[in-house]
DNA sequence: CACTATTTGTCCGTATGTATG
DNA sequence: TCATACATACGGACAAATAGT
């Protein structure tokens, strides 16, 4: 198709392996090499799979063209493909994929059956790290609009799955000090203790985020400090006086590879 | 305390500010400068006010020193930070920081209203950084089961709020492309033009979880790269033929700090 | 068999950037 | 500030292997 003319660059292979956003990126100056930098980009592509075993890579002159700069940088980048064993280069015949990609196993198998967090304490172990009647820092003590010198029950715990810690939970609980013991709690689901003491909830809400792991907390979880961490924040309150008030303040911290929180909706 | 001899380098007040681990690090061969990476590292220091305003810098010397390079090395990192405006040199007294410090209001108010993805849609401005027929990589081609080399709509997607950037979505849709606009998805939500393309999704998953920021995802979000950030991974299924087929599948990357998912549950 | 187009390999010279002492 | 060494990036020229006509 003899396109007569200047800036058709829309059947290029090329369009449709790498994004005019991508080509446009490239050139930023973060102070990199550029032959480094196409390196990268073109690894990239491989490793994931965009280009299989045993693809053609496109040819030194297209890159060049396509990112806009000359041969040798773009043969640069595909030499060091080459020295990676990503690549394999041949006079005459082009660059080709070497490269066998292996789809990781998708999510954790673990997660897959987990509908709801309260199942979850069923299947799971806990091992309880803390469960005492304590004076509440200031920020808690006015969630819950309480006097100064006044304790609640504070609850820390770590629960397992196979022996592997995969969620870290801070609790403040009103009125339930001396109520509950570390061993029921280490065989039982905490909101379940609570009903049975009389403790009951009206109304939820919670809040999920994403923070960095706390030291303490990433050495509980098996992860690093500054890690991603799942966070849900869940309030519970009751209204069985004449306004709701909050009696329950949950934090749960999840280290993502072990948990993630999963929803079916049928539309 | 009379060290008498060599290596005792723990008072020094660089040990203060910048771990061991850093220091080794940043020989770390990513071809990036030298004096760039130093760079970044002393700005990272100063716009996160560890260094606050008026605070004397450690002195070329010190800093060649401590990271084991040349005086020119730290000299140039040093006037980088003094071209930014966020140091000022002068000849015998030394550098000293002239950025003042302002902590970000933690968690965002304006999240607290919002319940539902769609109507954020309405209450939102879209940028649109991508939008055409690629090829997905391969764990994507996967999940689709597509053949290599087929195409699918590749969209990437920035949501912000009263100019602030909040959101950052991935998506691959099957049998959209060229079906929809970059000004059209500025205008409306996605899923409504999908809709209108008679695209109908009868099945939805979704999966939470938290990952550590990517570089290009860190710089569109306002954040560093590693920040956690809230995941959201939504698969969309169809089954008008006789099995479910993947159609969507889209993730969406949340600041932690501008968004947070909320639920409100009356039990 | 030659002839050609394609593609990589090698070499040159030059300009600029980076890092040292 | 200077001199020096090395890395990066460009463009041009030509050689060599491959595949097809």
């Amino acid at each position: 198709m003899p396109s007569t003319s200047t800036e058709n660059a829309t059947l290029d292979p090329i369009a449709l392996l790498f994004s005019s956003h991508q080509r446009r990126l490239i050139k930023e100056d973060d102070r990199t090499p550029l032959y480094h930098k196409l390196y990268l980009l073109l690894k990239n592509a491989i490793v994931d799979g965009t280009l299989p075993n045993g693809t053609q890579m496109p040819t030194e002159l297209q890159l060049a063209e396509a990112f806009d700069f000359s041969r040798i940088t773009a043969k640069r980048a595909m030499d060091e493909l080459a020295a990676d064993g990503l690549v394999e280069r041949q006079r005459g015949k082009g660059t080709h994929v070497t490269y066998k990609f292996r789809p990781r196993p998708v999510a954790a198998p673990l997660t897959a059956m987990l509908e709801e967090l309260e199942i979850l304490g069923r299947h799971t172990q806990a091992k309880v790290l803390e469960c005492q009647p304590l004076q509440p820092p200031g920020h808690i003590r006015d969630e819950f609009g309480l006097a100064p010198g006044a304790s609640m029950l504070r609850l820390i715990r770590v629960r397992l799955r196979d022996g592997k810690p995969f969620g870290y939970y801070r609790s403040w609980t009103l009125g339930m000090e001396d109520k509950v013991s570390r061993r029921q709690l280490e065989n039982a689901p905490r909101l379940e203790l609570f009903r049975e003491q009389g403790l009951v909830f009206t109304h939820v809400t919670q809040m999920i985020s994403a923070i960095a792991a706390p030291a303490e907390v990433a050495a509980e979880l098996d992860t690093e400090p500054g890690a991603p961490l799942l966070s849900l924040l869940r309030r519970s309150y009751n209204n069985t006086g004449k306004r709701e008030i909050l009696v329950d303040r949950l934090q749960a911290l999840y280290n993502p590879e072990r948990f993630q929180y999963r929803m079916d909706l049928k539309v």
